[in-house]
DNA sequence: TCAAACGGCTTTTTT
DNA sequence: AGCCGTTTGA
């Protein structure tokens, strides 16, 4: 029964299929990890083509990253042929609501030719208005803003719709600094990141006619990776939506990782709400991994709430049990996979069948260091992104700068780069005559010293400047971008700044500039590149076989490796400090149940084997910690688990035996609520000695260290251990693995309790202080014990004042 | 104008 | 521990 022209169709199972050929009315596929869903994807695309329901500039299909586009573009050319290059409409949201805003961009006050600001930019630019408003950067830091700001635009929020109890973030100041944000964006024609999806939002809001044109022309939408949609983002599936109503959103509940940007896991789970004829269809059956992998995976995240549920089987074995090793810090820890990867190497494994998968990127370094070692090559996937280098985007701004001349964000990063005299004076005369006269800094550059307030040194290099961006704007008529980037490269000093920088990393950074020249090569246009550099196409490393993956957990979704490594499973750092003290301030476990997502992510990259590893010390903001193994190890199925201490048998003070009772206890209990009412309780979150700071320990001896020098390692800032995880659970499970490291913890805790306790300390109105909950404020207003603080993240609260430090000395206490 | 010293603060994840 | 921005001193 198979159709001529539709052998595709034939690759796939019944509920593959099913959800191909379920092209009309809106579809909710879950596609669990591994069950295919790139495919079902590309054949679905491929099929409606085929059948001439709707050729490929009237499909409608977003994805979640660049890459994930490309690979979809490529697939479908695969199954269709080049008729899947007019796939016009297939990208990022982002890139598609670029797309739309070079057409209508008028009407939101933009001109074509808009420049796309990166979050560098962003951040510049509410520095130089902060500064023009003498509004402190301290009360009011230009990061924090611009997240707010962010979080306002994902939420499809103009300034005029912010609600009232949030304009007042940022001294009171938070709407007015958005709206005037947006002003200067406009002035100098650019967008930044969320007015790419904000922009178009509007757009077909108030302009009907334009939204019918959309509505017209996109038959079929298909989105990828819907989990991870924000608010903006659905607002338009919405609008463009209502009309045909074809559309077929693929996701998977528990793999939505991305709510700090704004994600909203309700738009998956509260689906069928707007389209409650919508059927839905569940891909479980895994193509990927092993039958161990996939129960441990689904254990774990059978713990979670608020999910659909899904049940992913595999035909194939159980194969290799999943393995967790205790070791004693992050070295041993890095050693442990670097000889894993060796040893496992000799059974015929290759490189890049190996990822080693972190939580935060700061994991990374010790293990490149050891893999450096140990001569493995590796690549690091996401961490430091090419784009985002200094360098790389110092010439950007050259490119910028010849390309868009009033782009006054670029001048400013490159007008004294390399040094050419223009210093901060210098520059605040040319502001100032930009802004009396309304023209771009080049401009007033340009202009000169007509006023004779410049310096003779400064008025030289902004002539020299001037010139060279003239000759290139000129030379750009006919020369391709490369070998216009290589001259400037040249041309300005910038690499021979390099050449005799005396920095150690200025050899690596003159490789980057090659690298960047390899990536302009493709390009035709300087304004092509531009925009491709703006919206943050990775480029392309696919082509790097025979290397380990590094990567964090975030960077891993949607990739697959017959190895995987997941070190650093510690209370406070998996699930991260950070999440858990967001849960507490909204008595929720939302963001917990994100980091079980991340965790289950993790296990389901691998196909035949993982090892997770956690360390009982972990060194973190410069001062060591002793760590608790993370609880997602007790949510592993026994049987699926082999427990492991690092070869040679060193004490690691947690070792397999302890861990394995453990386990074997947590599950026969289910004591999951007491323990959170003991971990959360404020008697164990604060009355740990937060006074006590390193209790006359010094740093000394601790770089390097054997298993005994670990040993000896005191306890850090209990402070930080905030949730007092460590104590409940050791004395649940006595008798204790002491270590001299334990005793010595007790003895400074037991010390910081009855000494170092402070008789209930002053602070002054308009003081800046520390909690450990609810992080930095002021002080408002004291009255005996308690204090009203304006906390800078959470508002005003009233606090007993023992719970505070002064800001400075919370710094020190790590 | 610039480099060095200092102090405050940081760290989740990224289109 | 290291970064960034600010202050200080040459």
């Amino acid at each position: 029964m198979r159709q001529p022209g539709m052998e595709y169709l034939d690759s796939l199972n019944k509920q593959q299929r099913h959800a191909v050929e379920t092209t009309e009315g809106p579809l909710l596929v879950l596609a669990g990890a591994g069950t295919g869903k790139t495919r079902v994807l590309t054949v679905r695309l491929a099929h409606i083509i085929r059948q001439e329901k709707a050729c490929p500039s009237q499909i409608l299909a977003v994805t979640f990253t660049n890459k994930a586009a490309n690979e979809m573009r490529q697939r479908i050319i695969g199954i269709i042929g080049p008729q899947g290059e007019q796939m016009y409409w297939l990208g990022t949201f982002h890139r598609i609501g670029v797309r739309i805003l070079r057409r209508h961009g008028e009407m939101c006050g933009l001109r074509r030719d808009f420049t796309i600001l990166d979050q560098g930019d962003q951040i510049s630019l509410l520095k130089r208005l902060l500064r023009e408003r003498n509004i402190d950067a301290k009360r009011c830091p230009p990061r924090m803003l611009a997240g707010i700001m962010d979080g306002w635009k994902n939420r499809g929020l103009a300034p005029e719709e912010v609600p009232e109890a949030e304009a007042r973030a940022c001294d009171n100041m938070g709407i007015a600094l958005y709206r005037e944000y947006q002003r200067h964006l406009r002035e100098n024609n650019a967008v930044d990141f969320g007015d790419l999806l904000l922009e178009p939002l509007r757009l077909f809001q108030t302009h009907p006619h334009i939204l019918a044109e959309y509505e017209e022309r996109f038959r079929y939408i298909l989105v990828d990776e819907y989990q991870d949609t924000n608010i903006v983002q659905y607002l338009w599936l919405r609008l463009l939506a209502q009309k045909r109503r074809n559309l077929c959103c693929v996701g998977d509940d528990d793999q939505s990782i991305y709510s700090w940007r704004g994600a909203q896991i309700g738009n998956i789970l509260n689906f069928n709400e707007d389209f409650p004829e919508a059927p839905v269809i569940r891909l479980e059956r895994n193509y990927r991994s092993t039958g161990h992998i996939l129960n441990a995976a689904s254990k774990l995240i059978s713990a979670n709430g608020a999910r659909l549920g899904k049940n992913l089987w595999t035909p194939v074995g159980e194969g290799e049990k999943l393995h967790v090793r205790a070791v004693t810090d992050s070295r041993e820890e890095a050693r442990c996979i670097v000889g894993d990867i060796l040893g496992r190497q000799r059974t015929g494994k290759k490189l890049d069948d190996f990822a080693v998968l972190v939580r935060i990127g700061a994991q990374m370094r010790e293990l490149e260091e050891c893999f450096l070692d140990a001569s493995i090559p590796y690549r690091v996937v996401g961490g430091l992104r090419f784009f985002e280098r200094a360098e790389v985007r110092d010439i950007n701004a050259y490119m910028r700068l010849i390309v868009h001349s009033d782009d006054d964000l670029a001048f400013e990063r490159i007008v004294n780069r390399p040094r050419r005299g223009v210093g901060a004076g210098t520059l605040n005369a040319l502001r100032s005559m930009a802004r009396k006269r309304g023209i771009s800094l080049l401009q007033a550059a340009r202009l000169g010293d007509e006023a004779g307030s410049l310096a003779l040194r400064a008025r030289k290099g902004l002539l020299n400047f001037v010139e060279m961006l003239d000759r290139w704007r000129k030379a750009l008529e006919d020369a391709p971008p490369a070998t216009l980037m290589r001259r400037a490269m040249e041309e300005s000093g910038y690499r021979q700044m390099l050449r005799e920088s005396p920095e150690a990393d200025a050899p690596g950074r003159l490789e980057n500039l090659d690298e960047l020249l390899r990536s302009v090569e493709p390009f035709e246009t300087l304004e092509e590149y531009l925009e491709h550099v703006a919206l943050l196409l990775d480029i392309d490393h696919s082509t790097e076989a025979g290397k380990v993956v590094l990567s964090t957990l975030h960077g891993a979704k949607g990739l697959e490796f017959d190895t995987v490594f997941l070190p650093g499973w510690e209370e406070g750092l998996f699930p991260h400090q950070r999440s858990l003290d967001e849960d507490a301030l909204r008595g929720g476990r939302e963001r917990l149940e994100e980091e079980r997502r991340l965790a289950y992510v993790g296990i389901t990259r691998a196909q035949r084997f993982a090892c997770i590893s956690f360390t009982v010390n972990r060194s973190m903001y410069g001062s060591w910690q002793n760590a608790a193994p993370s609880r997602f190890l007790r949510e592993l199925p026994a049987d699926a688990v082999t427990m492991d201490t690092a070869p040679g048998g060193k004490r690691s003070g947690y070792g397999a035996e302890h861990l394995s009772a453990h386990i074997a206890q947590q599950q026969s209990e289910q004591q999951e609520g007491e323990y959170e009412e003991d971990a959360i309780g404020e008697e164990v979150f604060f009355g740990g000695g937060s006074e006590y700071g390193d209790g006359g320990f010094g740093n000394d001896g601790y770089g390097e260290h054997g298993g005994e020098g670990a040993a000896m390692r005191p306890a850090g800032n209990i402070a930080r251990r905030r949730d007092g995880l460590v104590s409940t659970e050791w004395k649940r499970n006595s008798p204790l693995p002491q270590t001299p490291a334990d005793i010595m913890r007790s003895l400074a805790a037991g010390a910081a309790g009855a000494g170092t306790k402070q008789s209930s300390p002053r602070f002054r109105v308009g003081e800046r202080v520390f909690h450990p909950k609810f992080g930095y404020g002021r002080v408002r207003e004291m009255s005996g014990e308690s204090a009203s603080i304006d906390f800078e993240k959470t508002g005003a609260k009233v606090i007993i004042a023992t719970f505070l430090e002064p800001a400075s000395r919370a710094a020190d206490a790590l």
